[in-house]
This record gives structure tokens, C-alpha cells and sequence, in this order.
DNA sequence: CGCCCTTTTGACGAGCTTCAATTCTGGTGG
DNA sequence: CCACCAGAATTGAAGCTCGTCAAAAGGGCG
């Protein structure tokens, strides 16, 4: 969405929703932000965004598009770390010369652009902390999903996952999202061969606890697989989610 | 290591070995880990040090002894997310308010100290990030570990990263090193059962890839092991490790 | 010495992979 | 508008890695 296309609709672009639901951005981060966002870069399908054992450059934020952070391993065997949705920091640590300790690879065409510094404004700095303390978060589930949970809890756990993410940007429909993802990343997400993916999805689909077309997931019961699997949404701060307020 | 930090000592703790690997401590910044060690609370084995979604009271360092980060499913089974070691932070993020977001067991006895205020020495706020730096890269082999890689795969390299990270604190002796680690345990930290990791370490043993009793591990050619595993040693920055002045 | 935890061993079965072929889909150019 | 193509999804058969269950043997510590 262009600039102009979003001050028309008055829908809030996701990235910034997203950072927006994380911590009270006052209007100088808001700000900073917006002007940033207009500095985008865009990215086309598989191009490198980082480059694992290479310097990274600037802190970055994902405006738009899918990413993946992947590393292979020497036989070709590939890992996809994580997934990297749009209002996502990208490279940030407090650290100087920093090197990327993973490849990010942009699985969609995709808008980046470099993240204010957390100095324009404390809430604003309170916003990347959240997000960075959601990220490690995020890499703990999926570590216990590879290590302790079936294939079908695997994928219906990375699912409801992605749905919590996602809605945080406003790009969730009720349980419904696009995933622009090939079952073979899937696998390659979830320790899993594309094979078995099919086979586990259309098993989902059988049971009715999802559809997926097009590129189009659908929960049809989310709070029933929340339960099932015993998946609490994360939380990792006192103050956030916000007690009250939410939908 | 700084010469303030070897004319203090001798034999340097480990802790305040690793830390001073990490980054060239000033002696502020040793006088202050000093003082904090001295005022270290003791901890049982089994004994909670942190729990999952509780508040993070300060933020520790771990002095001696080992303990695991875990996360238990609904069912009871449970994943070891990793292991925290001698001279390990604790706790740290960058947030008001954190909760954390796993639990973290002791699984010897052990000792603990608040970590003195970053603020006390840019050289400890520069330890500080370098060690959060390497926690996060660790977390992603471990996830490429869960994912891709077969359990003779995911054992070996279990046991160079541990031997790397426990170099930095001096606590290896040439490949060799006290793992004080069930088999259980292992099994629960690299995804499989403990009947299957007693096999597959016997099958080491027999291949005189290492040698394990009495919770001594040996390595018997680590520089092999890493070359058929693929495996690099941690790089996170630009200036670290240091190019030059390595053992 | 005796108890409990840990390690070890065996037999069997299930989940997932591998390999290979076929069908489907979306995008492209004629 | 349709034919075509490459990548993606789907299907089947066979096999291997790893899990499960159960029982026995070892080892550390009061």
C-alpha cells in the first residue's frame, strides 16, 4: 500500500499496527516511523536480506511481505529458523559489529526499511524491547515443537502461532490469514519433509480443523486447537498484553 | 583477558573467566563481578531458579554449577530449550516488567549472584551483549539441531557447542569435560527418548568418537567431529573472538 | 547392606522418510 | 483465449530411524 493509498483509507499500515500494539507510540515515534517507512526498499522473492557470518549493516523493519531466517547445513539440508512477518525487527542487538547469525531470505516480495534509532523516543524503545523479548519467545516454542511434539502438533501449533502473530498486524481475519509459504518450507520450518506435510495437512483438512487454499489458511476453531494443544499466547512482560483493552 | 584481570589472580573463577573472554574488562568491571560473587545465594539441585511466566526478579549470573531452561507440555513431556553454564547471564532483556519466558532448573548444585549493573563499565555492558549475542546463536543451532539433524548428528554437536561454550570459562581440559548431565536429560534437551540416547552413545563410544563415565565426557578428536558435523564455532561480531591472541 | 536412580538390553511397532511418479496450479507467451 | 511450462501438490510403496514397553543390571549413598 502506498503512502497515499493509506492516509485515504485510514487503515493503519501493519507494520505499525503491530508496533503500535506492542507499547503507546507517542506521535514522535509514530513520527520516525512513518518517515522511515517512506524510505522503503523493496525486495523480491528468495533475495537475501542478510547474510549469515556477514556484518550487519542496519537494523531493519520488515514493512511488508514474508521472510524466512534459515541456515544449511553442509549437505544441503535446510533449516528455516524462523519466520519473519511484517512490523518485525530485523538484526537488532545491542551490540557493536554485529554478524548475522542466520540468513534472512525474503520468501515474498517485500518492503524494508531502516528502524529509527530507539533514542527518537522511550516508547519507541519500549516497543523493540517487547518485540525482541516476543522473538526469544517465539524461538523457544520452536524449539520445544521440534523437539517434543507429533507432526500434526507441529504444524497446527506453527499455525496458531502465526495466526497470534500476524493479528497483532491487523492481517488476521477471524482465524483466517494468507500464507505465502510452499509446504516444502513448511517442512523445512517444522523438521519435516514435504511429503508428510501434505499427507498431516490433508489429514487437518479431513477433520475439519483448517482449510487451506490458494494460499489461504483458515482456523475453524482456533480456542479448540489452542486447548488441545495446550498453547497459552505468549506473554512476556507484566504490562503487555494489556490487561485490559483487547479484543 | 585484560592484565587487571590476571595480576587479581592466579586461577581465575570461571565465571569471571568467560566474562573476561567475552570482552576486555576494565577493573571496575572486576571489582564489581567480585563483589557481586561474594554475595552469591547457593542453590540445590532440582531447585527452581526461574519459573515460566513469573516475574524475573534482577537479573543473575550463573557462578558454578549447570541448570537447564525447560518448558513442560500439558502431558508432561518436556524439552530442555538449553543449558545454562558457569559464567552464563541470566534473565537479561532490555525491558521493564519481564516475565520469563521459561523456566530454568538447577541440575547441580549451584551458585548464583545478581549481575552487577551494566551501567557499573561500558567493558561489562560490552560482556553483557556479546553473551546475549551467543545465547541467541546458540538457541539457532539449537533449532537447526531439533530440525534437521539425525540423533548421532544432534549428540555430537550437542557436545562440541558445550565444549566450546565451556572453554571460555576454562573448564574444559583438552577435549575433555565434566558433563553432570543425566541421560535423560540429554535426552530431553535434544528431542529424543533416553533409551535411544544410551544406544547411540554406546555406538560412539564403540566408534571411539568419545569416551563418557562417571560424568567425564571425552572428545578424542573434536577438530574431526566438527569437520563431518559441518559444525563452525560461534562467530557473533566483528571484534570477537578476537583474531589474534587466542589459545 | 539395601535402596533408588540410572544405565543397559531386547523385542516390537509406529511415525516419518525416501524415492518415484503423477496430477494440479498459476503464470507466460503465442 | 488457449497451449504450454515449471514449480507445487499429491499419491503409493517400501524401509529405516526412533519410540514404546518391559525387565534386568549397575552404581552411588545413607
Amino acid at each position: 500500500m502506498t503512502e497515499a493509498a493509506q492516509r485515504t483509507s485510514g487503515r493503519l499500515e501493519p507494520a505499525l499496527r503491530r508496533l503500535a500494539a506492542l507499547a503507546d507510540l507517542d506521535s514522535e515515534a509514530i513520527a520516525a516511523l512513518r518517515t522511515a517507512f517512506a524510505r522503503a526498499r523493496s525486495i523480491r522473492p528468495r533475495e537475501e536480506i542478510l547474510s549469515e557470518r556477514r556484518p550487519v549493516a542496519a537494523r531493519l523493519i520488515l514493512i511488508e511481505g514474508w521472510a524466512a531466517r534459515t541456515r544449511v547445513l553442509p549437505d544441503g539440508r535446510r533449516q528455516i529458523l524462523n519466520f519473519a512477518l511484517p512490523g518485525d525487527l530485523i538484526g537488532h542487538c545491542r551490540q557493536e559489529a554485529p554478524l548475522a547469525s542466520s540468513s534472512l531470505i525474503a520468501l515474498t516480495r517485500a518492503r524494508v526499511c531502516v528502524a529509527p534509532a530507539p533514542s527518537t523516543s522511550p516508547s519507541l524503545e519500549s516497543a523493540y524491547a517487547m518485540s525482541g523479548a516476543l522473538e526469544e519467545s517465539y524461538q523457544l516454542s520452536q524449539i520445544a515443537r521440534l523437539g517434543r511434539m507429533s507432526a500434526h502438533e507441529r504444524i497446527l501449533d506453527a499455525f496458531l502461532e502465526l495466526s497470534e502473530r500476524l493479528e497483532l498486524a491487523g492481517l488476521t481475519h477471524g482465524g483466517a490469514f494468507e500464507m505465502p509459504v510452499t509446504q516444502e518450507m513448511l517442512a523445512d520450518a517444522l523438521g519435516l519433509t514435504s511429503v508428510h506435510i501434505n499427507r498431516m495437512l490433508q489429514q487437518s483438512r479431513k477433520t475439519g480443523e483448517i482449510s487451506l487454499s490458494h494460499g489461504t489458511l483458515v482456523l475453524h476453531d482456533p480456542d479448540a486447537l489452542r486447548t488441545s494443544l495446550g498453547r497459552e499466547p505468549a506473554r512476556v512482560s507484566e504490562i503487555w498484553p494489556k490487561p485490559v483493552g483487547r479484543v
